[in-house]
Order: C-alpha cells, then structure tokens, then sequence
DNA sequence: AAATACATGTTGCAAATGCAACAATCTTAT
DNA sequence: ATAAGATTGTTGCATTTGCAACATGTATTT
C-alpha cells in the first residue's frame, strides 16, 4: 500500500483550521494571563471572564451559565463559589420550568470590581481595536460559525 | 460612574473572537473525542495527533515537538513515552547545535497505524471536506494569523 | 399510583495540564 | 580557567478539568 501519508497531499493536523484555532486560543490567553499577572490580583482571568459574562446574563440558573462559559457543571459550580466568597455574586434558589434552580446574579460589589478592571484594561483593550476592523471580525465570526455547524451536521454536541 | 458596563457598548467576552474561537474549538475536539470513541482502542486522539505531527516532521528533538504541539515539554514527554511504548515511535540522541538532544521519529508501525486510521476515518474526512472551499478556509488562516500577530504587538509569546 | 426517565447541582476521583526545580551539557563572560 | 548563563529533558507537585455517581425534585409512562 503507497498511501504515502508523509507526502504533501494528506492534510495533517498542523494544516487544519482547528490548529490555527488552537494555536490563536493559546495566545488570547496568554495575553489574557500575562495582562492579569501584571495588573489583577483581586481575581483569575477565568473568575473575570464569568463576572463579566453574568453582568450581561443576569439571572441565569447554573447549568445556562455552564454552557455560556463552556465549562461544565461541576466547574462552574466551583467557580461560582469562589466568587462567591469574594462578594462579587450572590446566589438564589428560584423556578425554572417547574423545577428548583440556583440562579446566579451580579452584586453591586462586583460591578464595581468590573468596572475597575475595565478601566485598567482600556489602554490596551483600544491598542487592540485599532488592530482590527469590524468588517474582518464579522467574516471571521461567520466562518467559525459555518464550521461549527458543519460539525453538527456529523456528530451531536452536548456542550 | 455612569459607565453601564451591563449596557451592549461594552464589548464582553462572549463577543470576543477569541470566545467564538474557544467554542468552535471545543466542537471540533468533540468531534475528534466522538469519532475516537467509536472507532479507535489503540491510541487517544492526542496521541493520534502528535504521531501525525512526527510522521511529517520526522527528526524533530522534543522541545521543538512541543512548540508544534502547543504543549510544554513535560506533557510532550509523557505523550511520547506513550507512543514508544506502543511501539509507534523511537528516540534517539543526537545534537542540535551542538547540544544533546533526543529526537524523535516514526516507526513503521506508527505508519501503518497513521494509515488505517486514516482510512477508517476517510468518510468523516471527505464529509466534512466537501462543507468548505478553500478560499474560504484561506481567509479563515490568514484572519487568525492577524489576530495572533496584534497580540504578539502587545505582549510576547513563548509557546 | 407506582415506576421510570429527566433535569439540576454537588461531590469524589482520575486524568490532563502547567509550572518550578533539577540534572546534564554546552556557551559565554569575567 | 572559573563562574555564570543557556538549552534540553525529566521529575514532582499543585491546579484544572472532565466524568461518573449521587441526591433532590419534577415530568412522563404504564
């Protein structure tokens, strides 16, 4: 058999846009880790990210906000009582579809903690804007959508 | 401060490229975990990838294997004692400017174990080939490539 | 009405990951 | 020539992560 697959016309993983996405997650994060190692010791880059994402999603039940920030219950339950502990969200027993959830909320504490991060990024938040267009962001959010939803097409996903 | 950062003139992370490129990624790892799942006991897909890595980088030390794989150099030796001891791969020392290194290469089990799973997979693979064209996946490389290099202006990167 | 299935959140555990320290070896500086 | 620094790979440890099991409460089925 000479399928030959060192040779050139196999697309091996290192090609493959999943790669690229990989390689380009890494570097948002590491900026991401780099800015707060130097500027945030209040809380984690990942705490940040789930702060901001309730201030936006505000009375969301635990499992909702799990797949918001692609993490999963478990997770997302640890992370919650973290910050928790540091006051910047409080959590409530309420009713969803007849059934007993803990919604998650923002306090005012954490909207003022919000705010002072934000204010701390601007300078390098605008650095990067400048970078871009919205036109190219637009183009690139269209195409991860159209692979993902080729991926559907293949196999369910449970996220 | 009136700065409403719950208001929708706040860009947040779940409208960032880089949240739209972390869920896209975890589609395409579960899709690689789901196909695994059923049609592969010999090796993990992790392994799967850096035996594909090898097989068209062959003679590479394990550091530079690493900054390929976009692990650090302790998961990349345990990945490799994996494979050698499958018998998938072989090291042997050699020197890189002058330095003693271990390099890594592909046996001919590894590449016949490569070539049955690429034939097992070859359905899924052309499946989801033919939900692209390649302009589209070009401007999709060269979008992410933008990315990575803003962000390499503001911080610097050691993968 | 009882049994089964489902949804939500928590806990425990194992695997994966990253980081710092270390050993070995080579280069550069004083 | 000796000391300091750099590169590579390994080991140990702490953190993160995911998965399965469990408890609780609801919906559905028989």
């Amino acid at each position: 058999m000479e399928t030959n697959i060192i040779d050139k016309n196999f697309l091996h993983y290192i090609d493959t846009p999943s790669y690229d996405m990989e390689l380009t997650s890494k570097y948002c994060k590491t900026l991401l880790v780099q800015l707060f190692n130097k500027m945030c010791s209040e809380i984690s880059p990942e705490e940040f990210i789930v702060l901001d994402t309730i201030s936006c999603n505000r009375g969301l039940c635990q499992r909702d906000l799990a797949k918001l920030i692609l993490k999963d219950r478990a997770n997302t339950g640890r992370i919650l009582d973290s910050l928790q502990n540091k006051g910047f969200i409080v959590r409530y027993n309420d009713t969803k579809n007849n059934r007993l959830v803990r919604k998650v909320d923002i306090t005012q504490s954490g909207i003022d903690m919000l705010e002072v991060l934000i204010l701390r990024f601007k300078p390098y938040h605008e650095k990067m804007c400048k970078l871009f267009n919205e036109q190219d962001l637009l183009i690139l959010k269209a195409s991860l959508k159209k692979i993902r939803d080729a991926i559907l097409q293949i196999v369910e996903i449970q996220i």
